[in-house]
DNA sequence: CGTAGTTTTGATCAAGATCAAAAGGAGTGG
DNA sequence: CCACTCCTTTTGATCTTGATCAAAACTACG
């Protein structure tokens, strides 16, 4: 958020953000309270979680760092964050941030570029779920969370997921039991390796990003 | 967009705007194209396109009155948007708005908004295509619908679909014969009955709704 | 009345959900 | 260090849903 403000503005933001850490499986927001939180990630990597009418919890959005979570503008919470991997958070008070945003036309401009960027990948991620099968699912998935968790902005051939086969399913729209297979089935293949725990080896980029694509 | 802004602000973005009526089966905007049009959707009904990599069209926004179409800040449109009903548009050129943006913060402000509240739907579409079945889409598309289609806020009981079983289907994420199949299952059990062309009427609000919530 | 497009209905098939059990891994206490 | 438990993941077998292929019925329109 910080990166397009200018000098003035940027240091006024700082000035109002209180760095903290939160644990793995901490609830930063619950769905239904009052919307007290706003935040940049720092690091780390967050969950957003809507319950449907049938009690199954899915997996709207993921957090990285960069991404702002909160909204100034909704008095209570649609949503569910949840911390999946250790976080550092950048907090504003929702009043201090507000009036930032009144002064600084600046900061409101990056808070809508942000929200289009964000309605850009949902969007995307709609696609995936209307018409791809789970195969093309799973890769997709991988190729998003290569490229997501590579600090350097480039596509990580080596990573841990930050989240279980269970949380994969509720991002996809699939059973658990389908998300393993699925895995099971690109290391068969020889396109990625499991090494143990939650880590994810990509030996073959290219087939990978053509399983994506289907 | 012009009803939150001050008596100043409205008229000076009403007074950029060109009232532009377009008819259905237009294509206002062509996905890569240079994005140069905003506008507000006065009357009709517009669908937002995106094709998959595999070439298959999928619908992942609907504009009705009072929806905004158009991206400022990005320089080629992600999307194609194609008009469904003979639609009242208010159009603004890129500039202009540009401009009235970077000097009344108050209209920004209302576009954040619509962006978070565009972005709120999305999700709980994707909750819709992740999880339900056929006969959940169906009924909540239908309840949807009713709503939106209803200018006086409510629900309508009678009401012309914008669009083809194709399009519905290109919306829920399946094929038309299935949309077509629940169309028949609702009507074979009384709670909708479709008296020919695009017309719909809903006979058991309660019992759509369950279906819906499924 | 004939034609082109859309919608409905029918029959079959495959992908993925579901149910069920086995295997793997991490933590705890003997 | 091993045994035990709890939890997650993997694998297996079966069944349902919706996709696919195909044809008939309906609509709109010249």
């Amino acid at each position: 958020m910080c990166s397009a403000l200018g000098d003035g503005d940027l240091a006024r933001v700082r000035a109002i953000g209180l760095r903290r850490t939160v644990a793995a499986g901490q609830v930063l927001v619950w769905a239904g309270d009052p919307n007290a939180i706003c935040a940049n990630v720092v690091s780390g990597v967050l969950k957003i979680v809507r319950v449907a009418s049938d009690g199954h919890e899915h997996i709207v959005g993921l957090l990285f760092p960069g991404d702002f979570v909160g909204d100034l503008f909704t008095e209570s919470a649609r949503e569910t964050v949840q911390v999946l991997c250790d976080a550092d958070l950048c907090v504003y008070p929702r009043g201090a941030l507000r009036h930032v945003l009144d002064v600084h036309p600046a900061a409101e401009r990056l808070l809508l570029r942000r929200a289009l960027t964000t309605l850009d990948e949902t969007r995307k991620w709609m696609l995936m779920l209307g018409r791809k099968d789970a195969s093309a699912k799973i890769a997709a998935f991988l190729v998003d969370m290569a490229r997501r968790l590579d600090g350097s902005g480039g596509v990580a051939g080596r990573f841990d997921l930050p989240m279980s086969r269970s949380e994969i399913g509720a991002v996809l729209g699939t059973t658990i039991e389908t998300v393993s297979r699925q895995f099971t089935a690109l290391r068969v293949a020889g396109i990625i390796a499991l090494p143990g725990g939650r880590a994810v080896v990509i030996l073959d980029q290219a087939r990978l990003a053509r399983r994506a694509a289907a």
